[in-house]
DNA sequence: ACATAACCATACCGGTCTGTATACTCGCAG
DNA sequence: CTGCGAGTATACAGACCGGTATGGTTATGT
């Protein structure tokens, strides 16, 4: 038995997941190289390797903890602010959006993610789908606790309106994206 | 005088963009290199650089002339499938991008271009932007020749729920998303 | 005392990246 | 006939790519 230990928590790993996190997100995937991460986290490639097995897992990391991340916080921004079932918990989503963007400028690290690794085998690919599919369900089920009929629909909507806002306000410079889609899902809910 | 003559519209220079824009499209900027779409063109990266100059210059032509294909597209198809204003003419755009994304799952160049280029002074910045701006200005002229009221800001929501369909067809999979945006966008405009 | 995991340092591998240089052929317009 | 724009072919530069190899150090736990 020589199982192959991998380990990513240790010192190193967490310093080179919390570098690449940050290169690849501000940079994109691509343009990033391995000696860079290592250089940057301080440590060596051989270190790298011995962590993640290979770039393309070290990608799939950074998408996988950055998705449980946004979960967390946005959970914790609804239980704060929208704790009760309703029109406005919908709404919320788009305000834990807005507070997390306000210093991520960059777009949504998974749609960025799915424009380079889109249509390969990349592993990332299908932490990508996991983190749509997650939000879509989120939506669904708000609108559905909400109380409002419809929910599968609505909740389709709402999650259109939340893609396309982080899209507008990154890709195309529309600074009040996320409040005109708010805005909007307000008035499909309130129909 | 010496000006440098870099004209592209030559038989080898539509090959290469040709070449270019398909390779971009499909596998991401960053992961194609110079060499192998001179060698798909059949052409020689000597003659890429001399009707483009860089590949930075010949990434902007890629999505310059990305755009305008698509505009064409929309616009034959609006005039041909809705040429009266109304609502149904806003609705016929979704129509449009639907038909038009059937055989292209590679989702939005210009969202694709901006992971990989956001954050830099590649020239190609400024064509995304342009191309997000007549978007919108296309919805918000749409909405108000349909003589319905806020046209600023449904045609901004009409926006929203475009660019999000893409993002979730293409990034989430989601294969009913361009008929939701339809019907969100429908009940917007009829509200 | 010994193994093991984690880490660091350095060098190397084959390949690809953007971009330049040299030298030649062809067609065409003055 | 001469000059030029366009294209082909090939080689090269210098950097960077992902990934591997070798070897040594430190700390921990048995």
């Amino acid at each position: 038995m020589k199982t192959i230990t991998r380990n990513p928590n240790t010192p190193a790993g967490e310093r080179i997941l919390d570098t690449a996190s940050a290169l690849f997100y501000e940079r994109g995937i691509r343009a990033v190289g391995v000696d860079l991460i290592a250089d940057e986290a301080g440590t060596t490639k051989k270190t790298l390797y011995d962590r993640f097995g290979s770039k393309d897992e070290l990608v799939a990391a950074y998408l996988t903890r950055r998705a449980d991340r946004w979960i967390d916080f946005l959970t914790d921004h609804l239980e704060r602010h929208a704790p009760e079932p309703g029109p406005e918990r919908v709404l919320a989503v788009m305000d834990a959006l807005e507070e997390r963007m306000r210093e991520q400028d960059r777009g949504c690290a998974f749609v960025n993610a799915y424009a380079e690794l889109g249509g390969t085998d990349h592993p990332g690919n299908a932490v990508i789908r996991e983190d749509k599919r997650y939000m879509r369900d989120l939506f669904v089920r708000l609108v559905d606790e909400a109380g409002i009929p419809d929910a599968q629909v609505l909740g389709a909507h709402a999650h259109l309106l939340y893609e396309g806002a982080i899209v507008a306000k990154t890709a195309g410079g529309f600074e009040g994206a996320y409040g005109e889609a708010r805005a909007a899902m307000a008035r499909l809910l309130t129909a």
